[in-house]
DNA sequence: TTGACATTCAAACGAACGTTTGATACAAAC
DNA sequence: GTTTGTATCAAACGTTCGTTTGAATGTCAA
């Protein structure tokens, strides 16, 4: 054993590190030396506590990404439940802050959903973590709350692509940041986050074909 | 010398390969032994047509990505301009259509989402070449033949944020293929692209606050 | 004090990597 | 027929990679 209080052990020094390299480079295009330096530990440290360099990226997904979404997910969750009285701009605006402005750092959020490009990209065996523990949930959460605001009736198949739409712009205002900044020429600053947060929410309601009035 | 008409040549398969291969894995991930074995050739034949590794990469942006790109652009163009009336509907569905159902195969159009995703997720030195030949001219376009038949006055970067908006469930329906197959139950087949055609196209109409009476 | 266990370390392993080299083949040019 | 230039090839280069090894260290129970 080492650690008294809970704090700076190794493993988690690795995981933290490796996370935002993976995250900044993806997996391939990082070396076990690289992390093992940035978490100020020797080579052979990650072999002993993970095994190999892949248990480590599946660590990473399970002990850090998904316990970040579940965060996301309850900002969302909080977010509702201090209203008296719930609306379609309530639900969607929720949804965008909490991914936007959310209760994540800048770094945080970058990495968060550089991560989840990567793997809607190019799927490994972390996508099925993705998609059982984080996205499928949400999307339920998320739809049923809409559904019961919103005053029209909308299938199964209908509902899901409404929110794969929204969630289109979600991660993409997010992973796209250097795109967006280069061609709109603004900062990721405060200012320009509730922007895009009100951008997305207005577009999304709209595109939801939610009046004005019910909104 | 080597060809009489222009076929086979070592340094186009080369290309080809080379191009599905950084697709699919990733700049890193692909090895210059796999690339020259899938193109069947000497493995220095990279080194002697491209120089290294990485001006093969960004060779691949500029002579096979950037024309498809083009071609995209020209089907949207040639959907247009084959109308006598244009509408906001049209439009935005000529878009949509380039992008989901377009010119390219199916392969292609992954191939070109998933290359045009990693730039965006993580820019190497072919994003400049994307942004400005493809992407900025693109939404210069598309923003102007927007306005000529919308009715309400929109601002330049109002406008932007719409187009983003729209580009991204563009983009995100065709690189997160797996996801949305995964969490939908629906394979991309004709039937699907046409459906999610349909999806962008109306979702974006009313997020741009398009009436339906003069979409 | 001893033994068992967990953790860290420097050093090395073989494999895979991008790149270079020098020989070879084959055109067209002189 | 000789020269010149392009293209391909097998082989090797030095480096970096993920992983393994065995010794050293510290901790706690017996």
């Amino acid at each position: 054993m080492n650690q008294k209080n809970g704090e700076d052990l190794t493993r988690d020094r690795i995981l933290d590190k490796a996370e935002v390299l993976f995250a900044q480079k993806g997996y391939r295009a990082v070396s076990v030396r690289e992390i093992t330096s940035a978490a100020e530990c020797n080579l052979a440290a990650v072999n002993y506590h993970f095994g190999k360099k892949e248990n480590l990226y599946l660590e990473v997904f399970r002990s850090r990404w998904v316990p970040r979404a579940t965060r996301i997910r309850e900002s969302f969750r909080k977010a509702l439940a201090g209203q008296d009285s719930l609306s379609p701009r309530k639900v969607v605006k929720a949804l965008a802050q909490a991914f936007v402005e959310g209760p994540l750092s800048d770094e945080e959020r970058l990495r968060h959903s550089q991560l989840m490009t990567r793997e809607m990209t190019q799927p490994t065996r972390a996508f099925e973590l993705v998609a059982q523990k984080v996205i499928q949930p949400f999307f339920k959460e998320f739809a049923d709350k809409l559904r019961s605001v919103q005053t029209d009736e909308v299938g199964q198949e209908q509902m899901l692509l409404n929110i794969f739409s929204i969630f289109s712009m979600v991660l993409y205002f997010n992973f796209a940041r250097v795109a967006v900044s280069s061609i709109t020429g603004r900062e990721y600053d405060t200012a320009f986050r509730a922007h895009l947060v009100e951008q997305i929410t207005q577009f999304s309601l709209k595109g939801l074909g939610v009046s004005e009035m019910e909104a």
